[in-house]
RNA sequence: GGGUGCUUAGCUCAGUCGGUAGAGCGUCGCCCUUACAAGGCGAAGGCCGGGGGUUCGAACCCCUCAGCACCCACCA
């Protein structure tokens, strides 16, 4: 290493002497990464208000998909403002342990070693699922550092570390002994793959094509039948009760009366229930109590015995039964097959069903009745609706709030327990006895038994582990430290903002209220902000069996096509669908994709941020984007290129604090934020800031205008943020940057730097501005474009005075009015307006921008004089003209192309350059446009209400409009009959 | 069956207080002008989903219809 180690970004780069004339995201983003993260700056300052944002942690056997990189873009976006703003910002950094997916992950390579996770056993299992973390776990926090993602990595935590185990245990044992966590045998969600319960919220239910089967169920003793009519003919194996509406006419009299099950040697009762609806089918119900949510109900009711048919594969479990041992559909299809032989299938219907899958298998889901571990959620969910109602949680954007409130009003009890191994296990233990010992480690459960017993006696752990999201819902104040009040926790708990996605409201935020409100004393986060969901440029949603899935790193790094193909028909679910994959691909990227950087990817993320849709994402934007990066780069190259090595009126000369000489980063403190100043500008006379090395400057009428537009787009900057619209407020930098400083106050600026008549203090003022305005934006910039801005900022920041080591510690610009400038911004709109109106000229008429084009101006006001006569240099430039000459009152015009800028006429001697007939046309479409404009305005103004009733600004606006109509339209008239009546 | 959101230029989307409809991409001209061709300058392109109402005035507020998307829910 040379001796710069701390400076690369400054020192070892390409860029040494000069940029690169194009924006390389490859060549700096990496290396500027590791530079921060070297120097701690992540970490919270120590000072100024605290400000923190968990960041939902993803999920270790996971790597970065669309979401996530957009999710983490606001998230990085919100906290590098919020440091720059001088917040003691902590962005919590974590991951989970992801029970269900991670166990699927490992028990995966198990089976490709020809074994299961039965055959190693379960410590062994779980010793394989640590090893496995430990080497393959990391990706996703490797590609969250692609993402430039300012995360606080000091503090990593895992959910299943022991800081957040022991919070897990603690939080159960009390929910416990609060009588808030019971055991209890119910139907659940089983997932017989997995064989496991799971959430109502697991399970998701989706139409499917199936069909409803009429069987006959002889009444015993007589030679009629009921007809019941089921979607799944093999439960009736384990049908205790036929039940009808009891006010159903046509089946009163059988009520109370008995029917032969059929293929089975049971009779059942026919009961009469308020449940069944007259109209669906026949108005017969099978009763199965063990296999149908509803009819569970109904069995309770009327106390039918449960009759479970299944193993937990779903399996019949009969073994009296012919159908033992078969799987659910075999079986189906077998008693379909045995029913129609019997002559008792009535007739079978096509049938749309909603049917439950399991999220993770997509298997079908089967009620089953169990022990399992609940939460009792009700206590708990009516302080978490409180909070939302008194607006201790706000929600962003607030209608989320009704979902919310919608959710949790219905909410039932949580089936906490997972007959997996991965994950924490439950706090119980049992006696040989079967009775609960519900403790904070097996010692104390010990010691509760032998309290109870007055003798040692052995317990058995509860084999089953806690639903994922249990400890999940701890986590804005686990990964803090709690039990233990420690000064993080203290600090940053309540947490600011949440930022996550609508689809888990209800898993993850409305549990965390939950949870944070019984334990932390306190809600969890003061606002949640929720945003779209990333989808595809058709607006699908990304998956990898539809094949259209975007990696966010390959939109960083780029990918050609061949492999993309590759990467998109790799190990799919459904291989039919892979030539179909390949063809849509090849046709949406018939050239792969570009490295577009980070910075651009996520430019392209906050500027689809809105609110309240989800977001289509289109290859097209974030090419806008990447180009953006590059004008961003090339102005700063301009800006250098003029500053650099030149009078820039700045205090720092010396080289004491040139980059390289600088002492390195401390780690995590004495990143002091320093007051909020901008760049240190002289007063326009250069006067009242003493300094020994500050020279006097003259600023133009541009370099005010270009301040003054700054302080205003900085604080549109500033609303935005406020709202949590960055996309507006990554707009409002966008079109500021390129269509103001770029398009006008470069060019302006080139005006001054190349007129050799141009003194010193006119050029330091001008060097001095491009300077600073460059130095701001890119602190404005800089949380949404974070590589791009650092890399460029510590090439500039001591031309622009600034002594800081990184842009991330430097004060995000606030809007000085002082620096509101009125007069500069009118003038600069009349120079703007006279040079757009010749080019507008040029462009009609077809004339090469280079060519040169004496002007005339006519019939002015003493304003345009003036304006005229102070910006004569920057009107002969931009407008390329070769000469401007005033044409007095009542002198007449040669045959010219004319414009109008308020009551000026300019006009272009039309010589040999102009075609005639071109110019009537263009001069016909301009006075069409004014003309319904005009008219428009008339039919208002005559109007008699609505000069009564509109407010008189506004009428008073309207009256202005038709007076400057008229007069343009007059000229305009004027100057056409003169041009119709020239010869040819 | 409840609930939510969306519908604005060819495409993707902004549109704050109800007061002159905007941007990016794409398209069409003219330009390789020494920051940038990933660029410059200019232009075309709109019944703001339909209907009704409130208002002097509606893309915006209210009602209604239609289409699309999503969430929740036990019709066998």
């Amino acid at each position: 290493m040379s001796q710069k180690p701390q400076k690369p970004a400054g020192g070892n780069s390409p860029l040494e002497s000069t940029l690169s004339k194009s924006y390389d995201p490859h060549s700096i983003e990496q290396r500027i990464y590791q530079t921060w993260e070297q120097a701690g700056v992540f970490a919270p300052s120590g000072r100024g208000k605290p400000y923190c944002i968990m960041i939902p942690p993803p999920n270790v056997t996971g790597s970065l998909h669309m979401g996530h990189a957009f999710q983490d873009t606001l998230m990085d976006t919100l906290i590098r403002y919020h440091r720059m703003r001088g917040d003691n910002t902590l962005w919590q950094a974590g991951t989970d342990h992801a029970g269900i997916a991670t166990q699927m992950v490992v028990e995966r390579q198990i089976e490709a070693e020809g074994k299961t996770r039965h055959d190693l056993g379960r410590d062994e299992f779980v010793k394989r699922v640590w090893k496995w973390k430990a080497e393959s776990g990391g990706t996703i926090t490797r590609q969250l550092r692609r993402m430039g993602a300012s995360l606080d990595w000091s503090r990593e935590r895992f959910t299943m570390d022991d800081g957040l185990s022991q919070a897990v245990t603690e939080v159960f044992v009390r929910l416990y002994e609060e009588g808030l966590i019971y055991r209890g045998k119910r139907l659940v969600n089983w997932d017989p793959v997995l064989h496991t319960a799971v959430s109502d919220l697991e399970v998701i239910s989706e139409e499917e094509a199936g069909h409803l089967w009429h069987i006959r169920y002889p009444i015993a003793g007589t030679n009629k039948h009921l007809v019941v009519a089921t979607t799944r003919p093999e439960t009736m194996l384990g049908d205790t009760a036929v039940a009808v509406h009891p006010e159903d006419e046509r089946y009163k009299p059988f009520i109370g009366k008995l029917v032969a099950l059929p293929l089975t040697d049971r009779e059942i009762p026919i009961i009469a229930d308020e449940y069944v609806d007259r109209e669906f089918g026949s108005g017969c119900v099978k009763i199965t109590p063990a296999h149908d949510f509803n009819d569970y109900e109904v069995g309770k009711r009327h106390n039918l015995p449960v009759i479970n048919i299944f193993y937990s594969d779903a399996c019949i479990n009969l073994p009296d039964s012919p159908y033992h041992g078969q799987d659910r559909f075999m079986a189906r299809k077998k008693i379909v097959a045995d029913l129609e032989a019997l002559g008792l299938i009535e007739r079978i219907q096509d049938h749309k069903l909603m049917v439950p899958r399991g999220d993770r298998t997509g298997a079908v889901i089967e009620p089953f009745l169990t022990d399992q571990w609940y939460v009792k959620v009700g206590p708990l969910a009516a302080e978490a609706i409180k909070a939302v109602e008194t607006g201790r949680i706000r929600f962003v954007p607030e209608n989320w709030t009704k979902t919310y409130y919608e959710w949790m009003r219905n909410i039932q009890d949580w089936c906490i327990s997972r007959q997996i191994w991965w994950g924490h296990r439950i706090p119980a233990w049992y006696d040989a006895d079967g009775q609960v010992y519900v403790a904070r480690g097996a010692s104390a459960a010990h010691a509760q038994a032998k309290q109870q017993h007055g003798q040692d006696i052995p317990l058995e752990q509860d084999e089953d582990v806690l639903d994922t999201w249990f400890s999940s819902a701890l986590w804005p104040f686990s990964t803090l430290g709690w039990p233990e009040q420690t000064r993080e926790l203290k600090t940053f708990y309540p947490t600011s903002v949440l930022v996550t996605g609508f689809d888990i409201i209800f898993f993850w935020v409305a549990r965390m209220i939950m949870m944070g409100l019984r334990f932390a004393g306190d809600v969890p986060f003061r606002e949640v902000y929720i945003h779209g969901l990333v989808r595809d440029a058709h607006g699908q949603k990304m998956s990898k069996s539809k094949g259209n899935i975007l990696d966010p790193i390959d939109l960083i790094d780029g990918i050609d096509l061949e492999s993309l193909v590759v990467k998109r028909t790799a190990s799919l679910m459904q291989p039919q669908m892979e030539k179909k994959i390949e063809q849509a691909t090849r046709k949406e990227f018939p050239h792969g994709i570009p490295a577009y950087g980070t910075d651009a990817l996520r430019f392209t993320f906050a500027s689809l941020a809105t609110q309240g849709r989800d977001i289509k994402f289109d290859l097209g934007r974030i090419d806008g984007y990447r180009n953006f990066c590059n004008k961003l780069w090339n102005a700063a190259r301009y800006v250098l290129m003029n500053a650099e090595g030149e009078d820039c009126g700045q205090s720092y000369e010396d080289g004491a604090q040139a980059p390289s000489a600088r002492p390195p980063l401390p780690a995590g403190e004495g990143m002091g934020v320093r007051a909020d100043l901008p760049p240190p500008l002289p007063s326009p006379k250069g006067r009242g800031e003493a300094g020994k090395n500050l020279y006097s400057v003259e600023l133009t009428v541009a370099d005010r205008w270009i301040l003054a537009r700054l302080q205003e787009v900085s604080a549109e900057v500033e609303s935005a943020f406020r709202d949590y619209r960055i996309d507006l407020a990554s707009q409002a930098v966008y079109s500021f940057v390129w269509h103001e400083y770029c398009d006008w106050y470069l060019e302006l600026s080139k005006v001054v730097l190349t007129d050799s008549k141009s003194g010193s203090e006119l050029l330091r003022g001008t060097r001095r501005t491009l300077v600073a305005v460059l130095e701001s934006l890119l602190r404005l910039l800089h949380p949404v474009m974070p590589f791009i801005t650092e890399e460029i900022w510590l090439r500039m920041a001591k031309l622009a005075g600034k002594p800081g080591m990184t842009i991330m510690r430097e004060p995000y610009p606030v809007p000085d009015m002082k620096k509101a400038d009125s007069t500069a911004i009118d003038e600069m709109h009349w120079v703007m307006g006279v040079i757009t109106s010749v080019r507008n000229i040029r462009g009609e008429m077809d004339i090469p921008p280079g060519k040169r084009l004496p002007l005339l101006v006519q019939d002015g006001t003493a304003r345009d004089r003036k304006y005229l006569d102070s910006n004569r240099h920057y009107l002969e430039t931009l407008a390329r003209a070769e000469s401007i000459s005033w044409l007095e009152k009542g002198t007449d015009a040669p045959e010219s192309a004319t414009a109008l800028v308020s009551h000026m006429k300019v006009l272009i001697p039309l010589g040999s350059i102009i075609d005639k007939n071109q110019e009537l046309e263009r001069l016909g479409k301009e006075m069409e446009k004014i003309e319904r404009d005009l008219s428009k305005a008339k039919t208002k103004l005559a109007n008699p209400e609505f000069v009564d009733r509109a407010p008189k600004n506004v009428v008073e606006q309207e009256n202005q409009r038709v007076l400057r109509f008229e007069t343009t339209l007059s000229k305009l008239r004027a100057q056409f009959a003169k041009v119709k009546a020239l010869p040819g």
